[in-house]
DNA sequence: CCCCTCTCCTGATCGC
DNA sequence: TGCGATCAGGAGAGGG
């Protein structure tokens, strides 16, 4: 379940040891790795072969490698279960993309459950940053150092849905999936079924400073991992997940007041919250 | 326009 | 032992 703090463990991982080398062979072995490159896998690798990564780049949870100086960039999603693996890949059941850079290292996307995948997009200008096509609908995320969080607090002063929806919504503010949303709003002392725009100004700046908080920790961790499905680019997991307070805690005591910590369906998938910390709004 | 539900996918796990 | 049901969830399509 990678969301931002993991996504950049994979960047930094992929700056670290691919920026300035050269693809020089690639394989796609699964076709829905590459459904988002409209143009096809053949057209995918034909682009790739011979490309230069020039660098990397992240928004959300989309990271991309720029290529060349033609201004086009590999757009990679790790999806839910989506890997970058550097080196020998050892289990090859769910090996999606092979790639070889010019110094012999294999370059691998490993993904299960295959919501992940890479396609190949231009870069544009949205509002001062240069971001691929198909990112250029996100929002900038609570770590980006242009990200405005009194614009974001007027946008969802004006959301007339739950806030945790509004945390979820990569058009809003990115980077936050299902466990970091569960960790902001329950630090923010906020129930995630609370209508954002009844929520004061001050209410919404705490839940995203708190969502901002949760994941600069989790970043300094190497990330969160419950089932080994996330990991860095050298296959290892993060240590995150012992120092999350409610997700994944169920009947457990709140760290906080010690309340049991309750688990509820929300859009389909389970949200964890602490009954005192986190009441209920009236309805 | 705004909001929300559904769907894609695989593997682990559970109850019978 | 097998088998169906359930769960995990990012993001976009499409419905209301």
């Amino acid at each position: 379940m990678p969301e931002l703090p993991e996504v950049e463990v994979v960047r930094r991982g992929l700056q670290a040891h691919v920026a300035g080398k050269t693809i020089t062979a690639i394989r796609v072995d699964h076709p829905r790795a590459v459904r988002r490159h409209e143009a096809g896998a053949a057209d995918l690798t034909a682009r790739l072969l011979g490309a230069r990564i020039i660098g990397t780049d992240r928004r959300g949870k989309y990271l991309w490698l720029n290529l060349g100086d033609d201004g086009t960039a590999l757009v990679v999603h790790l999806g839910m279960s989506g890997q970058m693996l550097l080196g020998p890949v050892t289990n090859t059941n769910h090996l999606r993309i092979a790639a070889v850079l010019d110094d012999g290292t294999a370059l691998s996307f490993v993904d299960q459950r295959t919501f992940g995948g890479w396609q190949l997009a231009d870069l544009v200008d949205v509002d001062g940053s240069r971001v691929p096509v198909p990112v250029a609908h996100i929002a900038r995320d609570p770590l980006d150092p242009r990200f405005d969080q009194a614009a974001v607090v007027n946008v969802l002063r004006r959301k007339h849905s739950e806030i945790k929806r509004q945390l979820l919504d990569q058009t809003v503010v990115s980077g936050v999936g299902n466990i970091y949303a569960d960790e902001a709003l329950w630090r923010a002392g906020v129930n995630g079924a609370r209508i954002a725009a009844k929520l004061t100004r001050r209410q919404l700046g705490e839940v995203l400073d708190a969502a901002a908080e949760v994941m600069r920790e989790a970043l300094g961790q190497g990330g969160t991992s419950f089932d080994s499905l996330y990991v860095n680019v050298n296959g290892q997991s993060g240590y995150f997940d012992r120092s999350l307070n409610v997700y994944g805690r169920e009947d457990r005591n709140c760290r906080r007041c010690g309340a049991v910590i309750r688990r509820e369906k929300f859009m389909n998938r389970s949200s964890f919250s602490c009954p005192k910390c986190q009441p209920r709004p009236r309805r």
